[in-house]
DNA sequence: CGTGTAATTGAGTCCATTCAAAGCTTGTGG
DNA sequence: CCACAAGCTTTGAATGGACTCAATTACACG
């Protein structure tokens, strides 16, 4: 089976797809990228959607989102500015992908793999390790949620965050405590204490209504998220 | 950054490369794939050991595992015959690999990804979709690590087990409990324990000194893995 | 200034863990 | 062939960390 086939689109001009999204011509044109606005909890497609295109943020949050029948959810990452998401093995996707602020998309049309690579070699490997990155990222996470306890959790996603959006010490957390708890595999009143315990013990303080953290004791924390 | 440029082979006859492993020339011969034999117990390549090659299995089961300071223990992934792994973007390893079972692999040499693809799309559509399946097997098991009870997970195991290497209903388990359990998160007692509880309540039978399960009510095991 | 949503805090419970011991298997040497 | 050792697995009892249920507080927005 081959990853690429399921849909196939007009050919794309793959030089310039993926390099310079801040130089794409604003434009509803399909074959290059196509810019798209979500506000906050839109859905950028659903678990099932037939998987025609991949998405790289331009500005804001998205979250992919697994659920359970019974509700249960999972989200396996947040995808930040400059992150590539939607990218899958089979004819639709598998998980459903929902923006967490408003967020500034833009759309790449899936090709067979091969053609997008002979097209721009340069593409195909930033293809590879947008990818690579992605599995690395998520075996990551294996770790945290499979052998960490609630506060080597919670250090572990605060330094992750600072390291992708921190101005100085400062995260402006994008997302609500509910997200946070369903991807560190916590409850919202888990993550609620594990951060007030973390404020009494000098590691972080709170702000803005408890929606920046500002990181205090990052070496501590860092000992913590090992 | 490229993925793919950290170690420079010689150049691949990609043709050849992934597609038949069993047709492979069983020499040393670096530039087609190194065929190499393991105990069970041995090291295939350690963390942060230099990533210049990623694996096939051809027989027996590989697991690659992350170590805490302390000695917490996560295994990403078991690799079955036909599984490919140690394909990273960075230039060195990021987990351990180590043989489960006495072990045949073959080993490639990492090379620029866009020069493999060049010399064969078809080696490149394969490669990527083979990285794309990991990415979806990591994905699926953050379900089972963040939010899935004891009974769920194991029953999870055992159906992607059984998928992948089943005679009937039968489930020879290459591993031992230690490893299920990190694994799947929990402690070698609970895994026993879950495990006789699926016996009790007739989901299972135990066979060969417990080192086989045998499915006896797949459907009850389905609704319990959703 | 009220209203609704999000976040925090408290009390009690439970599932998986820890600690402990016994039972099996397998391999080795007498 | 049996005895013994070493490692793996199972079982039991008690503990604990995160959860559930419940109530309160804080904040955003009309």
């Amino acid at each position: 089976m081959d990853a690429f086939t399921a849909v196939r689109g007009p050919r794309i001009p793959t030089a310039i797809a993926l390099r310079g999204v801040a130089n794409l011509p604003r434009t509803d044109d399909c074959a290059i990228g196509v810019r798209r606005t979500l506000e906050r909890g839109e859905e950028v497609f659903a678990d099932g959607d037939p998987c025609s295109c991949f998405y790289k943020v331009v500005s804001g949050t998205v979250r992919t989102v697994k659920l359970l029948a019974d509700g249960r959810r999972q989200i396996d990452d947040f995808h930040l500015a400059g992150d590539v998401f939607g990218l899958e093995g089979g004819a639709v996707h598998r998980f459903t992908a929902e923006a967490v602020s408003d967020v500034v998309l833009v759309a790449y049309r899936r090709n067979r793999f091969s053609d997008l690579v002979k097209g721009d070699p340069v593409f195909g490997d930033q293809l590879m390790s947008s990818t690579l990155k992605s599995l690395d990222r998520a075996h990551e996470h294996l770790v945290v949620l499979g052998r960490k306890t609630a506060l080597e959790r919670m250090a572990s996603f605060l330094l992750d965050l600072a390291r992708r959006m921190a101005r100085g010490d400062r995260v402006a957390l994008p997302m609500q405590r509910s997200d946070i708890a369903d991807h560190l595999g916590l409850t919202i009143e888990t993550v609620s204490r594990t951060l007030t315990q973390m404020v009494r013990d000098g590691l972080i303080r709170l702000a803005e209504a408890g929606r920046t953290v500002i990181l205090t004791n990052k070496s501590a924390l860092q000992h913590l998220g090992s």
